[in-house]
DNA sequence: ATTTAATTTAGATAGACTATAAATATGATA
DNA sequence: TATCATATTTATAGTCTATCTAAATTAAAT
């Protein structure tokens, strides 16, 4: 019957992570989003259709999600952190008026050297941003 | 005399930054850190010599800093955000475990592909993020 | 259907940042 | 160098995001 439910569960059940009702309904709404909503966005969404939900839920889930890969943590704005189920290769971009975050394809070429053009979708960038997670040297060798 | 002193000064006075005690040994402490600090560390350090210090003093030179594109905002961790005086060309890590942020040079060719990997430093590389921040293409046409 | 362990929930708590208004310091001017 | 207008600093209270806790509930294995 329903693909999609069965997709997600199954997709949960890979990752060790029990199917929820809760879980289910974040996991489908994440992915058919295309912006990256917070956690109080996703839970005004989903809290329509499941009233007794609560907040720390959402944050549980998407922890879980996070912790898996299932989910990608977006934390451009320094306030709320921002989430999105990633499918193919792009960057984000945040807008310092309307606070929107939009995925853009930036041409490799372009993207080095000075920090004041348009990408091709017409956004006006005004700084550039990148950095890694991981373990560093010094948690490495103590670990050994 | 203090030539140290005198060119922050002179830097706060080009950028139309009134000059203050405090805000000069902030810039100042700034320049002279390879961490990245944050409000929080700022302000202990600089509470030892400035007894009367308030918390919102260094958010808002911080905050001058960062509007005249002084100081770098580093919102890698999704908490505190972290700060820096940025000189030359580099990328950021962020340890998992020890939660420190180091300073990294990345091989352009390298960065791209598979995310697992040592940089030249031994940091073990398990996430990758790039992002822009600017001005999106419908609030460029809305000021028009 | 029963059972056990994990999850959900509500409420309290913590932590980072912002707003406000009175006290103070800066830097321009005389 | 003293005066003055303005901007800044300070302390406090408040807001917002995220986490902790413990009791109630649910998933899924048997």
């Amino acid at each position: 019957m329903n693909t999609k439910l069965n997709k997600i569960k199954k997709i949960l059940k890979e990752n060790n992570i029990k199917g929820t009702h809760q879980r289910i309904r974040i996991m489908e709404y994440l992915m058919e989003q295309d912006k990256h909503p917070t956690v109080e966005e996703i839970y005004q969404e989903m809290v329509k259709e499941i009233p007794t939900l609560s907040k720390t839920t959402v944050y549980n889930s998407i922890e879980k999600f996070v912790e898996k890969g299932l989910v990608e943590e977006l934390t451009i704005t320094g306030r709320e952190n921002h989430y999105s189920v990633e499918n193919k290769e792009h960057c984000h971009f945040f807008c310092r008026k309307c606070k929107n975050i939009y995925d853009i394809m930036i041409d490799q070429n372009k993207k080095r050297g000075n920090n004041n053009f348009l990408t091709e979708e017409g956004h006006k960038i005004e700084e550039s941003h990148r950095y890694f997670k991981g373990i560093c040297q010094n948690c490495l060798e103590k670990d050994l």
